[in-house]
RNA sequence: GGGCACGUAGCUCAGACCGGACCAGAGCGUCGGACUUCUAAUCCGACGGUCGUGGGUUCAAAUCCCACCGUGCCCGCCA
């Protein structure tokens, strides 16, 4: 509702701006801070100061009597307050937001007709995912989540690294090594299982015997060979090893959850031909160079050259990424890509070279994501360092449990959760409490992965907000029966912490408008806790239930507009809405 | 050495892209209060900050520009 209000403060302000002839280019409309009663408010008083020749307040009095309410649905009146405009709403902005935020699509805008596809994750399926590369399905599936409540056709890919070298080193040690030489797995799953190979065959080739290394280089590039010449043997090969454990690193992925649309394998560029085709049109551009017996490309702006096929004819990672984008860009209106801080300057080559291949690189959007280091250093799979992704989940699922368990006797809510309620309640609040601490957080920090802080069930929180679903939820499950949203007296719901609250639930299409324009899932992490926090005021100081007549039910209105908010916004960030806890 | 990012209360962070009611807001921690009232995973209060440092732009700077300091990442015919 908010954003149909700023609409008709714009063009309201615009014309009272265009009547006085004062420029009209800048609106400088804002939020207002929390203690002035209005819902949006423009600072251009002060920019108009000196073309005017009046003090700012002088200039707003001005505009605030040009500005005409008489044809305006929302806006009620406009205030000055000093040097600001302060645009109040009318009781019809209430009734609206009521109205729209009890239906079950709230916060949902208006469809576009573009296609986006969001590429996150791609860890490469050498073994179990472990919290490192957690941070990115966090942030990457409320990143599509917001594109799709912003109006977006969205898909969700993966894209399989399946024909680097660390797969081919991995195929060689997974057929070359037995498994009385391996150490048991550290669970029983096909990636956890694998896993042991890849580290076996790391280590070998870093202590081995030097005959025995130079022997299995020769059969690592062997595969890499038949790979790049299409030799059907060596796919089989490979996606033996690749898809196993790809298959057990989804399931890890599924607890968060998170889910793909697509798995987008790299070989499939190689196959079909067009990691070929981009060699040869690269080479016709201006900015190719063939230096040191290699192909590569002078790009503007970089002083790194990007070499892009090798001296020995193979392609690199980057080349068949740029096959793979230009099949993006075919498929797609646009191309998301949320990948590791490590990979800025490759996605610059990326992009670069795609402008020279003559696509649009407008289309194209990546976000990066600094490290999860743990205290003692950073972490990796090759090394057997770090956390698993499943033991800080099954961790937080046990302390969730525990605190449920705790809260028992406590319990002035006289409903019995039964057993399966308890499970429910660990899984919903443990993993929620894991994606609420990353997904809040701006991508861009380092983040030092310390568990007591991860789990912390009464920070600012997922549990926290998550309760203010289970509380909305609770009422409206005792009112039994719900009132018609469009036919309340909204008039009724007067008092200050009323009035904050339907001020919060209209705001929430413009955060998501913001944050899907900027793909910032933080922002929403933001406002999930501002609109918790503002929640709770309203439910300790305005009883529903036990409120008289129409009171009642126009706050009981109010909660169901308060329960959908919040359960859209979880949504968005991927955290289970529990309906109790 | 070069490029990119980050630096805000003791700790973890929001605010920065788009300067304005911010002489800066949360949470944790510490101290003190509130459960006969729709779930206390809640709420209320107190203590706590030269917004890394220095300069500049502006009527106005945490926010924009420059320099410096500190930290992370990258600078492979790896991915």
């Amino acid at each position: 509702m908010l954003l149909s209000m700023r609409a008709e403060v714009e063009t309201g302000l615009s014309e009272a701006l265009e009547r006085l002839g004062y420029p009209t280019d800048d609106l400088g409309i804002e939020r207002p801070p929390d203690d002035v009663d209005a819902v949006l408010a423009s600072s251009v008083a002060f920019r108009l100061a000196e073309v005017a020749g009046e003090a700012p307040p002088v200039v707003a009095a001005e505009l605030a009597d040009a500005f005409d309410t008489s044809d305006r649905e929302y806006v009620r009146t406009v205030r000055t307050q000093g040097p600001y405009l302060n645009f109040l709403p009318a009781e019809r902005y209430a009734e609206a937001t009521l109205a729209a935020a009890t239906e079950d699509g709230y916060g949902h805008l208006d469809p576009r007709d573009q296609s986006v596809v969001v590429e996150h994750t791609s860890a490469n399926p050498t073994g179990p995912v472990h919290v490192g590369r957690a941070r990115n399905p966090i942030i990457g599936d409320p990143i599509a989540n917001l594109l799709d409540y912003a109006g977006y056709d969205v898909e969700r890919h993966y894209y399989v690294n399946d024909a680097g070298r660390q797969i081919a080193m991995f195929t060689w040690a997974y057929e070359r090594f037995d498994e009385s030489d391996l150490p048991d797995p550290e669970r029983d799953r096909p990636d956890y299982d694998l896993v042991r190979y890849y580290r076996k065959g790391s280590t070998f080739l870093e202590e081995g015997p030097e005959d025995a290394v130079a022997e299995a280089e020769a059969e690592i590039q062997a595969i890499l060979q038949g790979l790049e010449e299409g030799e059907a043997e060596s796919y089989d090969r490979v996606s033996t090893v690749v898809e196993t454990v790809l298959g057990g690193m989804q399931q890890t992925l599924a607890r968060l959850p998170a889910s793909f649309d697509e798995f987008v394998r790299e070989t499939r560029f190689m196959r079909d031909g067009s990691t070929e085709d981009v060699v040869a049109r690269l080479r016709d551009t201006e900015h190719a160079v063939y230096e040191e017996e290699a192909w590569q490309l002078d790009l503007p702006d970089i002083d790194k050259n990007l070499v892009f096929l090798r001296s020995d004819d193979t392609s690199l990672y980057t080349t068949r990424d740029l096959a793979h984008h230009e099949w993006k860009f075919e498929n797609f209106d646009r191309a998301v890509t949320v990948l590791g801080e490590d990979h800025e300057l490759q996605a610059r080559q990326l992009r670069s070279a795609l402008d020279l291949l003559g696509h649009d690189t407008d289309q194209l959007e990546t976000v990066h994501l600094s490290w999860v280091n743990l205290p003692e250093g950073g972490m990796s799979t090759r090394e057997g360092t770090g956390i698993d992704l499943d033991d800080l989940l099954d961790e937080a699922i046990r302390r969730a449990r525990a605190e449920v368990e705790d809260r028992l006797d406590g319990r002035m809510r006289d409903d019995e959760l039964t057993e399966a309620d308890i499970d429910r309640i660990a899984r919903q609040v443990g993993i929620g409490a894991v994606r609420y601490d990353i997904v809040a957080r701006q991508p861009t920090k380092t983040i030092t992965f310390e568990w007591e802080r991860a789990l912390d069930f009464e920070a600012q929180s997922a549990p926290y907000i998550q309760y203010v679903h289970a509380r909305a939820s609770g009422i409206l499950d005792e009112a039994e029966q719900l009132p018609d949203p469009t036919a309340v007296e909204t008039a009724t719901l007067d008092s200050e912490a009323e009035r904050d609250l339907i001020r919060e639930i209209a705001r929430f299409p413009a955060v998501v408008e913001a944050a899907a324009e900027g793909l910032e899932p933080p922002a929403v992490a933001t406002y999930a806790r501002e609109f918790a926090e503002t929640f709770n005021s309203f439910y300790r100081e305005c009883p529903v239930l036990d409120a008289p007549g129409e009171t009642r039910r126009a706050r009981l209105a109010l909660v169901a507009a308060a329960q959908t908010t919040v359960a859209n916004a979880l949504d968005i960030l991927g955290i289970a809405a529990p309906e109790s806890m």
